[in-house]
DNA sequence: CTAACTCCTGTAGTGGCTACAGGAGCAAGT
DNA sequence: ACTTGCTCCTGTAGCCACTACAGGAGTTAG
């Protein structure tokens, strides 16, 4: 069994993060010390390693949860998560797209912006009606 | 003069958005009728609108305040604008990389699910050791 | 035995809004 | 004059997923 620093260490979430997680009832509370301390299995650091990488993929906390009682069952159906990561697939895609078109939308307006330039061109038209971006 | 319903109908922003620029001291307070409404004149309704076209522009606030105080200043110095976007544009282009492995991290690892499977792969490499993003 | 470290709980802050609740002003119609 | 319905007011709480304290207690190495 592992003190919560050892658990941090090897799953890779910050100590202050499993203490929330647990709060939030994202991960089961692990048992605890003669003194109070936190002791988790490799079992529960599995869980925590488990729901840093899906963070890490960008899942939201309450997909994970999904995730994590599909995994409880041992159907760990797998058409349910097909679906769930191609959705956040297409998010992922949607903010490549939109901040695509925010940096177009940057370039052409710093393009003019040269420096020692009094009255900058880009704050001009940032001030300027007409201009409209979204 | 114009009430906060045609300020925001006028500049794009939240009825509620503007309340708290104007709490967090991000756009200057704006006159008060008898009746104790907020008026806004055309030049306040014209620093809303910058203020979103910046925020659509993905500016934080912090830099939207220094692109406002310099607009104040008639020297509208260039430089800096263009340096702030600069790394504005840095960090976009961060976030599409970061996207983009992601997004390949993702296609990679729900390839292999395929519907109707018990025991979803894409599951079970998140659960397993060796798997690591980031 | 003490210093240094880790851990505990509880609370508040982050960014940038958004959503109420509960009340008051105001304009148009009857 | 009165009512209806709209807009506005303040103040507070919630969103997401943490992060950062403060103030105290347990633990370990020398």
């Amino acid at each position: 069994m592992f003190t919560i620093g050892k658990a941090s260490g090897q799953s890779g979430v910050n100590i202050e993060t499993i203490r929330y997680y647990e709060r939030e009832g994202i991960v089961p509370k692990p048992g605890r010390s003669a003194g109070g301390r936190r002791l988790y299995s490799t079992d529960e650091i599995a869980t925590l390693r488990f729901v840093r990488r899906c963070r890490d993929l960008g899942f939201p906390i309450s997909i994970i949860q999904t995730f994590l009682s599909l995994t409880e069952q041992d159907d760990r159906s797998c058409g349910e998560v097909k679906t769930l990561a191609e959705n956040h697939l297409d998010e992922i895609n949607a903010k490549i797209k939109t901040l695509t078109r925010l940096r177009e939308a940057l370039l052409s307006l710093s393009a003019n912006c040269d420096d020692g330039t009094a009255a900058c061109p880009m704050l001009n038209s940032l001030m300027r009606d007409g201009f409209s971006e979204k």
